[in-house]
DNA sequence: ACATTTGTTAACCACTTGGTTAAACCATGT
DNA sequence: ACATGGTTTAACCAAGTGGTTAACAAATGT
């Protein structure tokens, strides 16, 4: 019984630790706020993780590795870039709408934190954009699409579908909507977003 | 001499509570940190502002002021369309340039406290989109652009605009480049977002 | 000149913070 | 039965936290 006991709180605690951590960030989240979210002592935490700052990057890496591969996947599969971008657009935004506190906590972490994400390049399956690349510039030769850094249209891409909820609270004052039509407002770009830059990249 | 006094301290402290506060949010910072920042005591603090919650408000509503009337005079102004991308997307991104901590700083405090913003709403000089929607559905009838909700519309040029800035750190890794590189991809951006949505949206 | 108001300081306070400790608990192997 | 190991707990701790206070300094009005 010892290794399900000891797998279930270390879950416990790495689940708690995921929803305050992302709702209130590293300053703002509270030992004893993840050790009563878990049901547990807060010893615990430190039993397990040692510190706040290492549970802290439990969570965030756990966090990384969820959003990272899904562009990992589509960048470089073999469709050409308006599959990519209707294919991306989709599922992306469906997982972020399961997920919506992570681009937010990745992102504001990584602010406060800059540095954190060198240890992230290291890894061997941390975003790679040299085949993207190379497939914009062969489709701009081909006359596919027309002439833009894959830079900068990656950018656009990871703006379009992150923003929306990142900006969230924001957004939705300016577009004066509430939160339902603001959920459908997302839906909606499902499809809207990949209309958008193909329409705005691809050679009639 | 009383008044001049005042004011300096008090925008002393107001100086250096936005600089504390907008690099490492309400709740890392530190009321200690901000009167060592303004050279002064600490019980000065409380004495202009009375508490951190409100001094963070001063800050707040300040940095706020700055980023939404800028918005406004492009939304409402009588340009086309086409013209008004262009200018905003190349003024926008020169001021946030010089301002390079406020869009995350707003963000992030609105989705720590989305409750927040509904005070700014009260604010007649609140932001409106209605004349701007006004104005893509008569572009729209006279066949000058392509049919767009003008809620997507503004989402997508907030979202080009901003994002870049908001998720740096992110976007450096991703696309593999250093401070300087980067400088170049954003100041490039005050053409290229306006010619991606132009391009998407002009009928030819 | 002097009383009053305003600005400023150092010392202090109650409370919260992340983290520790020593003792108890409990499943297991012998 | 009992020793052993990891697991869990309550109590504790030092270092901060935002905020207060009482005394002092400086300017102002009369």
């Amino acid at each position: 019984m010892r290794k399900a006991k000891d797998k279930n709180t270390e879950e416990l605690i790495l689940n708690a630790a995921k929803s305050i951590f992302q709702s209130k960030g590293m300053d703002g989240a509270r030992m004893q706020e993840i050790a009563d979210k878990a049901g547990i002592n807060k010893a615990m935490l430190h039993y397990y993780y040692r510190s706040k700052q290492l549970l802290f990057e439990s969570v965030f890496k756990n966090a990384f590795s969820l959003l990272a591969p899904q562009l990992n996947a589509v960048l470089n599969d073999e469709s050409t870039i308006e599959d990519k971008m209707r294919n991306f657009t989709s599922n992306y935004i469906a997982f972020i709408v399961k997920h919506p506190y992570l681009p937010n906590f990745i992102i504001q972490e990584l602010n406060r934190n800059p540095g954190f994400i060198i240890k992230l390049k290291d890894n061997p399956s941390f975003l790679n954009l040299d085949k993207f690349k190379l497939q914009v510039e062969q489709e701009i030769e081909k006359g596919i699409i027309k002439p833009i850094s894959a830079e900068q249209l990656f950018i656009n891409i990871m703006a379009l579908n992150i923003f929306p909820f990142v900006a969230k609270p924001l957004l939705m004052a300016f577009t004066d909507t509430d939160d339902n039509a603001y959920s459908q407002l997302i839906e909606d770009r499902k499809t809207e977003v990949a209309d958008f830059i193909i329409n705005s990249i691809k050679l009639k």
